[in-house]
DNA sequence: TCTGGGGTCCTAGGACCC
DNA sequence: TCTGGGGTCCTAGGACCC
């Protein structure tokens, strides 16, 4: 047996911790350059509002309802997230964290009669250790521990923790669910089991599994199977990320060529950082930057260039100079790029890495720098020590390439605020 | 005018080999 | 004019997730 503790509107939910007066109001917060709605509460979803909506079309009713907009402050996100994560793997030896918000744990550990007051256990306990509400689910598959999650939010009667451990309660949980919200069925399934007259979750499982594979191959079997209580996608440790990617979408377009390079030296710096975090070396990169999609009056361009490095490396001098040297024979003068980023696809273990007889860089020195400058960013911030293409183009004063108007303070991870919460 | 960011897995088809 | 068959590996793109 398997449960999941998901949070409740995650990003709504750490920006109300430090802000308790929105306890019961309609709050958004946005995606970057506050452009699209990512999470909701529960206030802001009763008035309509969908996931992803473009802000511009919901401004009346964000005026009309004086419904509260953060910009995302993913630095206060990633700390609750962890502080979460750590009282949830403090439960048992099996533990996955499966997205920011999301964590699976076996309760297999746990008498039977005990696992649903013992998940309500947990949920008091991260509430109160944390302020982040969670739900609960607790299933005999990992698909089904979602559909019980559900249940456990919608409804206060199951005090944050819902159980399928029974035939019958697969059946009636299973019955009452639409098949567009089971995990693992996204548009283009639900649009093939729509047309064959499929709208339920039980209805799905109760088609025959060779049905399943014709109409949603290998997936489909699995999200089958699961549904049907069969344990098919086990808890999987944390591993070493295979691509690492950062991008960013511009609030105004970009056309100078130093100034996108500033934006892929940034981006490869912070791809760069999270590969030595996870010890790993990368072989091959990807950079692009394009134009507008949703801009028809403007001719489209793209930039899409592979970047073999010479040798496997996690040094970000070595990584962006090759980045760079594949992105300026692409760069057109003219081009409004509105979006660019970098992508690190061939990841390997950084200790897996065969020395080239042939190789002109001297490498101990290289590593002994970029671990000088990594301690001094980590005692001193990441301003402490930049590339000399990461530095502000005097272009930039009044002109910002990154819009957030509604960014919360750095409540968890600033120094300043931090003494001052302890004071208050 | 304004439309996010970061991942994983699977599949079909091409390249290549014998 | 006639012109095999089967296997592996790689990659781009699609689908899905939060």
């Amino acid at each position: 047996m398997y449960a999941i503790a998901d949070c409740n509107n995650f990003y709504v939910s750490c920006e109300r911790v430090f802000r308790p007066d929105l306890w019961n109001k309609p709050v958004l917060v946005l995606s970057g350059n506050d452009g699209c709605v990512v999470s909701r509460s529960n206030e802001a979803k009763a008035l309509g509002i969908k996931m992803g909506v473009p802000l511009y079309q919901i401004k009346d009713l964000v005026e009309q309802h004086h419904i509260t907009c953060f910009s995302s402050n993913f630095a206060l996100y990633g700390d609750l997230s962890a502080r979460v994560m750590s009282i949830l793997r403090s439960h048992t030896m099996r533990f996955e964290q499966y997205s920011i918000d999301e964590g699976f744990i076996s309760v297999d550990h746990i008498p039977p009669a005990e696992r649903k007051p013992y998940c309500e256990q947990i949920v008091r306990q991260i509430y109160q250790g944390t302020g982040i509400p969670i739900s609960m689910g607790i299933a005999p598959s990992k698909t089904l521990c979602k559909v019980a999650s559900k249940y456990a939010k919608k409804y206060p009667g199951y005090r944050g923790a819902c159980m399928i451990d029974t035939e019958q309660k697969r059946l009636t949980a299973l019955e009452h669910f639409d098949i567009a919200d089971v995990w693992g069925i996204g548009r283009s399934a639900q649009a093939k089991l729509s047309a064959a007259g499929i709208t339920t979750a039980l209805q799905f499982a109760g088609q025959s599994e060779s049905f399943a594979r014709t109409l949603l191959h290998k997936p489909g079997v699995l999200t089958w199977r699961e549904l049907n209580g069969i344990d098919s996608i086990d808890i999987t440790e944390a591993v070493a990320k295979q691509s690492i990617t950062t991008s960013r979408t511009f609030a105004k377009a970009l056309t100078e060529l130093p100034e996108l390079e500033q934006q892929l030296a940034n981006f490869t710096d912070s791809c760069a950082r999270k590969l030595r975090m996870q010890h790993s070396v990368c072989a091959e990169a990807l950079v692009y930057a394009i134009t507008s999609p949703f801009r028809s009056d403007i001719q489209q361009y793209r930039v899409v260039q592979k970047v073999t490095l010479p040798m496997p490396t996690s040094d970000t001098r070595e990584l962006l100079s090759n980045i760079l040297a594949a992105f300026r024979p692409l760069y057109k003068q003219g081009v409004q790029f509105k979006k660019a980023g970098v992508i690190f696809t061939r990841i390997l273990s950084g200790n897996a890495v065969m020395p080239d007889l042939f190789d002109t860089r001297d490498r101990a020195r290289d590593s002994a720098l970029q671990r000088a400058i990594d301690n001094i960013r980590d005692k001193h911030g990441r301003q402490a020590v930049i590339l000399g293409t990461q530095l502000q183009l005097p272009s930039q004063a009044a002109d910002p390439v990154f819009k957030a108007e509604h960014h919360s303070p750095l409540y968890t991870t600033d120094v300043s605020q931090i003494i001052s919460i302890n004071a208050g």
